[in-house]
Order: structure tokens, then C-alpha cells, then sequence
RNA sequence: GGACGGGUGGGUGAGUGGCUAAAACCAGCAGACUGUAAAUCUGCCGCUCCUUGCGGGCUACGGAGGUUCGAAUCCUCCCCCGUCCA
């Protein structure tokens, strides 16, 4: 923040439109149209208007993570050049369903979940985007308001034939798959969204490339400028195949701890690293590029470059200082092999009576069912203070209030049994 | 409104009266190997009890009833999905 740029009102980009347009440019998997956006920068460093940037999110989920953060990672950097940031939040359309990448219907929110993820969601997107500078919008605040004849208008602007054409409705109808009628209204309602904030750029995945270029169509039908539309590959999830979604357990959260984000970053393939880099971090092209080189002529273990990686990303969420401690203690517990430094806790009470180990991984949720618990145990996945336990019968000493120990389950999970 | 096809474990999907807790594949979990990587290999993969045994009990093939010694499989009604015709 300097003081140049607190006195002109307008906080101005002042780079060049083509150093602009190199910066927005990097990670972007479709600018439709390049030459357009080139346009609208132009007019705007002449002007002195900043463009309007936006980038829906329907709150879905209570939480985000980093698969979300890629998109509003470059939302930021329109901020970053002096653009006016709007994060919009559908808390209208959340209540229909985005049909996208969906092969069934998804059962509709109701108002009371979406109003609490929209919450929660605003805390963490600001950890990425500057909050003063930030505009955030709810689409209630048009969409609430339609009648049914203004939905029966809107819908006159389109058809059905265009609606068909994308992939996620020709799929369901070539496999007999149900389609319902409110989803072909999802993309035309959230249209609106342009319409109403008057959007020059929006933001998304690539998924919704067919929602936003509708968006930009309908932006036409009600006299607008059309605006650009600015499209983000798919992260790709920890499993290294399927796009990083909560429900499939492939994500990582970006509430989660320093040590849960680095176990899992260190966890993914070597060549899915590449493209973390390139989409959740800010080095540059050339950065990466150098990187990858002295990877492959053996310069640089591709451990160190994971280490490297996970070590950035966390500490934009968390801090530098966080980041090198959970470093820290990651080399301790998976390279040292030695107990983690402090592992949650859990209570039991005290119990005089002999206990199976079983019965306590189950109780403490380090397995599902007691059956699960004896698997684990059978299978040599289990360690108390480090000794491998692999008798199913094993009994745990619970008569001694203040006594602890350490139970290791799999690979990663630890839990410091107390007893009270 | 009519004709037809279909609903099986987290997913895909076999199975048409007992040998089926239900093939196969995927996902998941554990172990080995490692760099807690990937790949690979091995094992596991409903719940529960114990004397941990190719052990006992319970629950499960859209839902509810019924036939039968015995049903995911047969019958009846209901719910849901799709296709074609109108």
C-alpha cells in the first residue's frame, strides 16, 4: 500500500495492457475472446474505469478448497491490477442446481444451508482476496425478486436446441438418464447475474464454459456488451485422476491444518505436482519451468520440489512461519519415523475392566466398526507408542486415570488416548 | 392416456428358487517396496459376538405384503426412472 496509490482516487492499473494481459493470462485454459478482453483493457486504462470482474460460486458445501481456489486465485489478480473484484454468491441458484459435470439430478439446497455455507465461505475466500477491495454480491438480490412472467421472458431468449447441445444433458439422454426441467433453467437465470453487475470478464472452470458463454449471450439479448469469457483448468485431486471435489475425498480443504495439508500435498504423483505449481502458486512460467528441468536432469529431488510446493501453498493460508513447521514436522514423523510432535487427543474414561484395542479404535473413530478395527489390527496397521499390536485379542490398560499412549492407525492417523 | 424396458453392496454391473454376504471390475483400506510419491505386488473390503473358526447371530438386492422347508430370484399392490406412441 503506497502512498502514490492512496491519493488518486481510482486506484489504477499501472502497468501496460500487454503486461496486464501477460500476468491474467498465466494458468488460463480459455480467454474467449483474447482480443476482446485485450479491448476492454485498453478502454479501461483509458478511462481510468476499472473492468468488472466476477466469479459466481453457488455454496454448495460448507467449505472450500484448493480446487475452488484456483479460479479465485485469479480473481485476485485482477484485483492485483486494479480491477474490480466481485465475488458472487448464489445463494438463489444454489437452491436450483448447477446440472454441470453432474450425471444426476443433484437434490436442491434449501435456504437455511445455503445461507450458512454463503458464511462461512465469505471467511475463507478472503484469506486470497483483499476484502476492502472486494465487492460481494448475492444473486437473491435480482433472482429473488423475479415473477413468473419475468422468468417466462427470460426463457424466450433461448432454445432448446442450444440448451441440448451441452454435454452433461446429451450424455444423460443418450444413457435414458433423467433430466429435470428447472436445470435447463440454471444457466439462464444465473445469466442474469451478468446482466445485473454489468460484468466486462467472468471467471470459472472449464466446466462451466457453456453456462458462462450463455451468460455472455444473454447479456447481448438485454443490449449489453457481451462479456469476456475467462476459463480455468480443473485441479486435479490427490487421487491424480478425478477432479479435486469434496465428495470424492481427493481434496484438501483450505480451513484444514498446516500438518493435514502437508501430508496430503506430499501425497500426490510426482506429475501432478507440475500443475499445482502452475495453478496454486504465483511463480512464474519460467520459475516452473526451470524447476522441472532440474528435476528431470536429477539437479533436484522431486521430494524437495513437492516439499517446496506445499511449503508455498500453505503458507499463503497459513503463514510462513506455520508452513516451515509443519514442514518440520512432517521430515520428523515420515522421514525420521519418530512419533508426531503433538497428535490429537481423545478421552476415554476410565475403565477397570479389561478393554479390547479393538473396541477403543472403533470408539475413537480411528476405524468405522469394530470389525474394521480388527482388520486393521490383523493387517499390521496398527502401533500403540510405536510397537506394532497385531494380536485381534489384544486388552488395553484403562484402570489408570492420567495414564496416555500413543496409537498410530494406517499410515497417517495418530490419536493420543487419555485416560480420565 | 397407452405399449414396453428397468430399479442389486460407495460406483459400474452379473445373478432368475437353495452351493449367494451376493461374480467381475472400479473406488476405498492395510501391508511390502519407497521419497508417507507414483507404479507394482499381497491381503482386506455389511454389522456384531466369542472359544478368531472355511464359528455363531443379525441386517441387506426400490417399498409393503404373500407363496415356499427355503426368495435378490415366483405372486400381489405401491413408489421411482427411462423409451416409444398420443
Amino acid at each position: 500500500m503506497s502512498e502514490a496509490g492512496k491519493k488518486s482516487a481510482p486506484q489504477h492499473p499501472q502497468k501496460s495492457v500487454e503486461e496486464q494481459l501477460a500476468y491474467l493470462r498465466k494458468g488460463a485454459a480459455e480467454i474467449i475472446r483474447e482480443e476482446d478482453l485485450k479491448a476492454k483493457l485498453e478502454l479501461s486504462a483509458k478511462t481510468g474505469n476499472p473492468l468488472r470482474v466476477y466469479l459466481g460460486v453457488d455454496p454448495t458445501a460448507p467449505d472450500i478448497h484448493l480446487g475452488h481456489t484456483v479460479v479465485i486465485r485469479k480473481l485476485k489478480h485482477f484485483q492485483d491490477m486494479g480491477h474490480t473484484a466481485i465475488f458472487l454468491i448464489g445463494d438463489f441458484s444454489a437452491m436450483i442446481g448447477d446440472p454441470t459435470g453432474q450425471s444426476e439430478t443433484r437434490p436442491p439446497l434449501t435456504r437455511e444451508q445455503v445461507d450458512a455455507n454463503a458464511k462461512t465461505y465469505l471467511d475463507q475466500v478472503f484469506k486470497i482476496l483483499d476484502r476492502d477491495k472486494t465487492e460481494v454480491r448475492y444473486n437473491s438480490e435480482w433472482l429473488g425478486k423475479m415473477s413468473s412472467y419475468d422468468v417466462v421472458r427470460l426463457c424466450g431468449h433461448y432454445r432448446l436446441a442450444r440448451m441440448l447441445e451441452r454435454e452433461d444433458f446429451r450424455s444423460r439422454l443418450d444413457n435414458n438418464l433423467p433430466i429435470s426441467v428447472h436445470e435447463l433453467l440454471y444457466p439462464l437465470l444465473t445469466a442474469l447475474d451478468a446482466v445485473n453487475l454489468k460484468s466486462d470478464v467472468e471467471l470459472g472452470a472449464t466446466e462451466q464454459k457453456f453456462n458462462i458463454l450463455i451468460h455472455r449471450d444473454i447479456q447481448r439479448e438485454y443490449g449489453l456488451s457481451p462479456q469476456v469469457v475467462f476459463t480455468l483448468p480443473i485441479l486435479v485431486g490427490l487421487d491424480g485422476v478425478k477432479k479435486m471435489s469434496k465428495s470424492l475425498g481427493n481434496y484438501v480443504g483450505i480451513t484444514e491444518s498446516p500438518q493435514e495439508m502437508f501430508g496430503k500435498l506430499m501425497s500426490i504423483s510426482d506429475d501432478l505436482m507440475w500443475s499445482y505449481y502452475e495453478l496454486l502458486t504465483d511463480f512464474e512460467e519460467r520459475v516452473i519451468v526451470r524447476l522441472k528441468e532440474e528435476v528431470r536432469t536429477g539437479v533436484l529431488h522431486p521430494m524437495d520440489a513437492k516439499m517446496q510446493l506445499a511449503h508455498t501453498i500453505i503458507a499463503n493460508f497459513h503463514g510462513e512461519e506455520a508452513a516451515r513447521a509443519a514442514r518440520d514436522e512432517f521430515q520428523r514423523v515420515f522421514r525420521d519415523r519418530q512419533a508426531p510432535e503433538e497428535a490429537p487427543s481423545y478421552r476415554v474414561p476410565k475403565r477397570t475392566w479389561p478393554y479390547k484395542l479393538a473396541w477403543l479404535l472403533a470408539e475413537s473413530k480411528l476405524a468405522d466398526s469394530r470389525a474394521e478395527a480388527q482388520r486393521l489390527i490383523m493387517q499390521g496397521g496398527v502401533e500403540i507408542d510405536g510397537h506394532r499390536v497385531d494380536d485381534v485379542k489384544y486388552e488395553v490398560d484403562l484402570s489408570k486415570p492420567g495414564a496416555s499412549f500413543l496409537v498410530r492407525a494406517g499410515k497417517k492417523r495418530f490419536l493420543r488416548i487419555i485416560v480420565e
